[in-house]
DNA sequence: TACATTAATAACCCAACAGTCATTAGTCTA
DNA sequence: TAGACTAATGACTGTTGGGTTATTAATGTA
């Protein structure tokens, strides 16, 4: 039946088509979507495969497992945003707290906000089951990460604007920030329509209170 | 050959005992211990049931899939530390910043840095594949966690300590803490030795930046 | 010591899914 | 348009692991 076939063919959309170069992207951004929407174990590969438009032989064609998949996931979205914002904040003019509240805005504008911080999520969530990963994103995206707010906390000390606070902890008061932002986009506020905080609304007011402080007075005797 | 036998039961210690009363209790010991460790998926009800002493059969007859076993533990692991925690907070005579302190240390001492933690770390990698049990936890841990700070917060505007910060949003600088601590402890720091943040020092500092800002003066024109 | 009760077992079943491979069909060249 | 090359397929395999059940044995009672 010529006309069943035709039908069938139109409805499923069967025409192979040979695209070499364009595979592997393909397939990894159907893999980033997936890994971040449900995990990397609930995730399946013949999944990935279909949303690439592809079989799931022709996956195995392009990475040799699952893991591997995975892995050139994580290493392709991992951004190479910190030269671009090292030679941003080089040229910053306005004051520290200003650079600061500026930092974690652009943050969320370019990563929070997109796909992106999934790999964030995603990597914290399993951690554990990839160690080499791990590693791996520490080098790559926390050491780098860590040394730019570092930088900046040191200008505000140096120009006078900072109290002199202990300097490798002091970071993390932000990057707290964005790990917050970061697990409460891709977890709860998923399934929980009631639980929505405004992260430009946070970020502010949390840099509010780290800058100026809580309390009324500058400093209470104890 | 009752030699060979008699070696083989020692060593596996055969001995089969009937502790109908004592089994759940264990069961949910060793998958607490193994899903914080491995994750929902990577768990396997057969290792479960082999650290509690017990074979897989015996497990499925305590609890009637996986699923209802993780959340059993999930429930058996949810702080009813809230109806203690707001008595003692009731009768706290220091002064807010004091108490807000203390909170954070308290909490790293009796859930941070126990295993408690690990089904907070785990809730939040695995939130949307399980929706209720997200929504369980909100409703029964975050809920109340929240309530808590807003009452402790507010206490601190009321008696003129603090300046009246917006409140609901304001927590969450607070909780920002807990959560960085919680994801921190349970992934990165997990498997790269020298990614560790010592927790009491940050909650210090963290809480001295927030309590009395970065800024050298009170408060600057812009 | 015989018997009843039921906690515990281990061999079993089956579905899901990662990974393979023989076959099919686009695409390019002569 | 014939033929070579290889990208793509999908039926197949093997294993893993959740869940079941017929059987075994510990314990309490008469």
């Amino acid at each position: 039946m010529p006309i069943l076939e035709n039908i069938d063919s139109h409805l499923a959309s069967h025409k192979r088509e040979r695209r070499k170069d364009a595979r592997p992207g393909e397939l990894l951004d159907a893999a980033l979507e997936l890994f971040v929407e449900k995990g990397y174990a609930a995730t399946k590969v013949e999944e990935v495969a279909a949303h690439a438009g592809v079989s799931k032989g022709t996956l195995f064609l392009y990475f040799q497992s699952k893991q591997e998949l995975f892995e050139a996931v994580v290493r392709k979205n991992i951004a190479d945003h910190f030269p671009t914002w090292n030679q941003e904040f080089e040229q910053f003019t306005g004051s520290t707290a200003e650079m600061l509240v500026y930092a974690l805005e652009s943050w969320w504008d370019r990563i929070g906000n997109t796909a992106a911080s999934g790999i964030t999520k995603l990597l914290m969530s399993e951690a554990r089951n990839f160690p080499e990963l791990a590693d791996f994103y520490t080098q790559e995206v926390i050491k780098p990460g860590n040394e730019l707010f570092v930088r900046i906390f040191q200008r505000g000390i140096d120009r006078g604007e900072f109290r002199s606070v202990p300097l490798p902890l002091t970071i993390y008061s932000v990057i707290s920030v964005i790990m917050f932002l970061t697990m409460w986009k891709h977890s709860f506020s998923c399934t929980l329509p009631d639980a929505q905080i405004d992260p430009k609304k946070f970020i502010h007011n949390h840099m509010d209170l780290l800058i100026n402080g809580l309390v009324k007075k500058p400093i209470q005797g104890s």
